[in-house]
Order: structure tokens, then C-alpha cells, then sequence
DNA sequence: CTGTGTTCCTGTTCGC
DNA sequence: TGCGAACAGGAACACA
């Protein structure tokens, strides 16, 4: 489920809780989520005090008063919400995440003073770790944060350069740029009229100048990102934020799950179509995107 | 090295 | 209504 936004809206909701929270206890549902859960996972983080909590991509990072990090992964399934000692949820929309809950809650962390963070995954596609005390690099090989000053179209370009991938692929790849799904691909792509099958490689040039679909591209990235986090990230079906209400953007998609429907930008008279790219859907519109 | 296809798992939706 | 097939936001891995 997750993207990018739908991550800062976890993190942002989470982080009341468990900053400066000193870590009571640990109550592990099952030995595994996708991955094994790491050696002694309960004992090193019960007694600990996360110092901060932070988003790096598709992960959120605790960085523990121990100077390990846990590192949290939602794959496509996984929810986070907050209850108080009693079991039940802080104000909010808790209806909604409760109907799924309680079946798929793998992980609670309980915390001094009463509230509990469970993680929940019906699919089992996310995972947690524990990076070791000077540990460095801990996620290794992931591209830049989009909405890092230092991301701009002509370092995109760059990295888009030699590509013989489509664009929809390239993007997608967490090395390239690191956050991005199928969703925000798709509306990134529409919003700078990229068609998602042209070669990456034709947003470069040889000079390291910038193409002006590059500029588009990555002004279009940062504006849909930017966009989707004020809305509360997308809520197609699982995603929910902390305490349990819901994110917006999926109302402002412009091509996502809209196959057939007109093109929303002014003037263009296009259709919204639909192909398989990479194993996934890819939505466009078939008039404006070149 | 590059790019594509498969796979993990469960739940929901769609077509017959 | 019931049932099987298709599909779903991710990413590691195998393979050509």
C-alpha cells in the first residue's frame, strides 16, 4: 500500500507517541512477518527510548537511545494505529481499522505511560530490522529523497541518462528515485505529460543540461508528493492513518484506477487508458502524455 | 550490468 | 448466492 506519502502520514501520526516513549514491552504475534523478525528483536527494544523517528523512502526508522535503529517496512498491507492502555483507539475514525485489526496484528509495542502501537498486515509484506549501533548505510543503494532540496531535474536527469527502461520502470526504481509507487508514478508521469513507455534515456542530453520533460518530471514528482502528504497520503484500502481516519489524495488522482474516464487536464479531449508495464497497471492518458 | 518476470501472502472484487 | 480468477500500493531474487 504504502508510497512515500502514505509513510510521512504514518510517521507524522506515530510520532507523538513514540518519540522521547520509552519502550515497556514487545509482544510478537508471530517469528516473522516477510522476513524473519531479527535476533533478540524483543529484548533489544524493550527498556529502550526511541529519540526520534524518522522517514527515509518506504521506511521509517526509530532510532533507539541504544544507537540501534529499528527500521519498519509496510510492504503493501501494513497499518499502524495507536490505543490507549485500555485497548482502545485514541479520538478518530477507529471503526474503519478496527474491522481489519485484531486478525493481523503482528507486532505491539507498548510504551510507558499506556498507549500501544500495533502493526497490522494481512499480507505479510512488510518487515521490521534492527540496524546494530554504528551500523552505517543502513538501507544501501536507495536513490534520493525526492523532496530533498538536493533532488532537482538536472541530477534526475542524470540518473535517467543510458536508460533504455521505460520511464514507468525507471521510476519506479527505488534507486533512481527512492519513494515512488505505481500510484504516485502514474500521476507524476500524467502531470508532466510523459507518456509511461518513453525511454528514460530521452530525458538526458549529453551536455548534463536538463530536458525541459526532465524539469516537468521532477517539478511534477515533488508537487504530487507534496500534494499527497497535506491530503494525508491515499487510502485505497488499508491505508489508514494513526488514529484510524482516513487519507484523502485518492480523490484527487487524475489517472490512477480512472481507465476510460476523460482527461482531466483542461482542453486535452484525451481518455484515460490502461496497460500492463513492468507486471503492474500503469493508467495514462492516451492523448496528452508524450 | 541491464531489464524483465516471478514470488512471497491474504483479501477484495469481478464475471459467469 | 456461490465460486474461481484476477488483481492489489513493494521489493528481493532469479534469470536471459
Amino acid at each position: 500500500m504504502p508510497e512515500l506519502p502514505e509513510v510521512e502520514t504514518v510517521r507524522r501520526g506515530l510520532a507523538p507517541v513514540m518519540v522521547n516513549g520509552l519502550i515497556r514491552q514487545v509482544e510478537l504475534r508471530r517469528a516473522d512477518l516477510r522476513f524473519p523478525l531479527p535476533e533478540r528483536f524483543r529484548e533489544r527494544l524493550e527498556g529502550r527510548r526511541v529519540a526520534s523517528l524518522d522517514r527515509r523512502a518506504k521506511y521509517l526508522l526509530a532510532r533507539l537511545d541504544s544507537a540501534e535503529t529499528l527500521i519498519m517496512h509496510l510492504g503493501m498491507s501494513g497499518s499502524f494505529r495507536v490505543e490507549d492502555g485500555e485497548g482502545a483507539a485514541v479520538p478518530g475514525d477507529y471503526y474503519h481499522a478496527r474491522s481489519k485489526a485484531a486478525a493481523h496484528d503482528h507486532v505491539v509495542f507498548r510504551f510507558a505511560g499506556g498507549a500501544s502501537v500495533v502493526y497490522n498486515d494481512p499480507r505479510r509484506f512488510g518487515f521490521m530490522d534492527l540496524a546494530p549501533a554504528g551500523a552505517n548505510d543502513i538501507l544501501p543503494g536507495l536513490g534520493p529523497e525526492p523532496l530533498d532540496p538536493l533532488f532537482d531535474a538536472a541530477s534526475l536527469a542524470r540518473s535517467l541518462a543510458g536508460k533504455a527502461a521505460p520511464l514507468k520502470s525507471a521510476l519506479l526504481d527505488q534507486k533512481i528515485v527512492a519513494g515512488l509507487g505505481n500510484i504516485y508514478v502514474c500521476e507524476a508521469l500524467h502531470r508532466a505529460r510523459l507518456a509511461p513507455e518513453r525511454l528514460a534515456g530521452t530525458l538526458a542530453t549529453g551536455t548534463g543540461r536538463p530536458t525541459a520533460g526532465a524539469e516537468r518530471l521532477e517539478q511534477a514528482i515533488e508537487e504530487v508528493l507534496g500534494e499527497a502528504i497535506a491530503a494525508g497520503g491515499s487510502s485505497i484500502s488499508d491505508h489508514v492513518l494513526a488514529d484510524g481516519s482516513l487519507g484523502m489524495f485518492q480523490h484527487r488522482f487524475r489517472v490512477y484506477d480512472r481507465e476510460g474516464e476523460p482527461c482531466p487536464r483542461e482542453g486535452c479531449g484525451g481518455h484515460i487508458g490502461r496497460r500492463v508495464q513492468a507486471g503492474r497497471s500503469t493508467f495514462y492518458c492516451d492523448r496528452c502524455q508524450r
